[in-house]
DNA sequence: TTCTAAGCGAGACGGTACGTCCCGTCTTGAC
DNA sequence: GTCAAGACGGGACGTACCGTCTCGCTTAGAA
């Protein structure tokens, strides 16, 4: 991961060419939705017009640098507080992830880290910490809360991010069947708590 | 695939050598499992004892050929008569899917396919036809089947099977959560018609 | 070193593309004196339109190509025995040496294998066994000879061959002096046995 | 060539730092004899814990570098009138030449400098004009004096400096034969009047 | 038997990407 | 003005596979 020690205050070297990150980070993602999955450090700095040099400086694995510039895309907001009821907020959150997903933007540098995390075992790891896990929790505080309000279904409630979620990338990554509101809307019937 | 073309009767040049395909699929699934998910012809000829030439002459890539030792080993009954009633053939289905993936041998090979899925339009075009098409088919019957006899919801069947299978892959592949009795009953639980 | 083992009978494999290999040869020594002294596999292999892979398949550094290239482009005669008396043979030793090393193309190859075996300990002994022993052990024989016959003053024998053939790289190599017929007969004349 | 230009007076900004040129000078020769022949620029200041900018500031190549570090370990003596005749400060000559080419420090330092030499043009004209030539001039200065006296064979002066000093640089650049007293007295026995 | 088609192993070849190392230039802050 | 720190583009390195190809040997049914 691209540690950023810009932090406080005069370093002593050349600084970081900002511009230069943004214009990696756009054409990694870039690439990874137009050319296909299998992205090198080569072709994505060639694409950035960089020297493959310093991609190396800053990540290890093109994977961790596609990390980078999902994370940097979608600007995850941790509020879980909704304006409506939990399972409102829920359903609003299972809709973004299926949006993620099948943007034509996002939704290739996706598919590439899921690709690497099913080859690479610090991938995977890497896949799970900064993008499964915090979109994880932030669901599972929704259910449990729900759960209290009685409008979800009293299951594990790892099991329900689960059942909520595991559709939307099975279709996107293997079936191809579409990802639309009325699979949200028939993924929270399932686990709301019927005659609500 | 591996065309068979030696159906009918007496081709002329050498016979094909049987001995040799079954060490080359079983070395391919091995170093799936072992090595990891990046197999290659290289390492698999190497492995088997084979030729370079001999694996390109029958197949035209490493994901072909572990499609070819995955049918093999998992010989799919697709008998969808069980004993008892319908839901729960359905349910050792889904505990079937369940083992079929954690195991160490079939484990390595499908996890190598769906990483290939991923990556190549092919790829995932064949994974979907040989292993989910077939699959998917056959939880099918038996849900629309369960529904008519009232112990299932009436939902969209397909959506059921996403709701079954989908967090299977999910967990082997991207979670890492544990894949066992408990989860097939949840499952099995939350499709099911309550109070029967 | 090139290994030529196509030698005897039936070999396996697709053989060996011998054009390839003389237009490997040639480049090389062409780029040497073209281009200057430090070649590497990369220029080499370009200049003549092989792969760099089938360079390090048959040669482990661009030194040992080079060597492999010098050694056939000037078949060295080992034959000692001149028409005439043991000194004139030498005196034609030692042009031939001094015109190896000016010769447009391969003087740039020898200074390139000089240059290898200053830096690398490997490319001296390589230098040594393949280049300079051989020639000095052909001159040896003769000195002793001469010795032998009164012609050449009595010294020893290596300190002869110093004598005769270090002035000639030393001015190719280092202070560009002319090498010349003048040059030849000075030294033949330094070692000769005054008055004869 | 490092442009000392401290000359006169006081001078505007930081004046350089004496003693860390002497650490580069020391570190760089050091390299050339402890790790081998070709060294960079960034070895050096690594070893020197100076900076790479500075070495780029003072000196455009590692070849001006490493001869400025010879020159100043080497103090070499202009003075040609020894104490006795010419041929005997000749004799001192030639041995102080087969010494520095033997020494450990000098030696690896001059050994790379040969290499840049051999590789590149602007670096053998700087070889020659700041090590060769001056020593050439000083020899053959006692060379023709020695001629006078009817102690040196009357030859071109410079075939003589050739035949004095290209035995020892190829004896310890190539051939790998011992350089000792025994040689310098041959090599000198070689161009001395005999009977004298 | 001989002929001939196919299977198979061996290995040459061009090609692409990899990760590393060093080079030379540059931009900054501190002294 | 000197120096250290460090970013950056660039080029070559040696390695690993890839996909294609040209061979020779083997196996068997067909002529």
């Amino acid at each position: 991961m691209s540690t950023n020690n810009q932090g406080e205050g005069g370093r002593r070297g050349r600084p970081r060419d900002a511009a230069l990150r943004q214009r990696i980070l756009a054409a990694a993602a870039e690439l990874a939705t137009r050319e296909g999955v299998d992205v090198g450090f080569d072709r994505i700095a060639r694409a950035a017009g960089a020297s493959r040099t310093t991609l190396y400086r800053w990540w290890s694995s093109p994977h961790e640098l596609l990390l980078d510039a999902l994370l940097e895309a979608v600007q995850f907001s941790h509020e879980t507080e909704g304006p409506g009821a939990a399972i409102e907020t829920l359903r609003a959150q299972v809709a973004m992830a299926g949006r993620v997903l099948s943007d034509p933007v996002t939704g290739g540098a996706l598919r590439a880290l899921a690709a690497g995390a099913l080859v690479d075992e610090d991938a995977q790891r890497r896949f799970q910490e900064h993008w499964l896990t915090p979109r994880r929790d932030a669901a599972r505080l929704l259910i449990v809360q729900g759960m209290a309000e009685g409008s979800i279904l009293k299951r594990d409630p790892d099991f329900v991010v689960d059942v909520l979620f595991a559709p939307i990338y099975h279709r996107v990554y293997f079936t191809g069947q579409p990802v639309d509101e009325e699979l949200f809307d028939e993924l929270i019937r399932l686990i709301a708590v019927p005659g609500q």
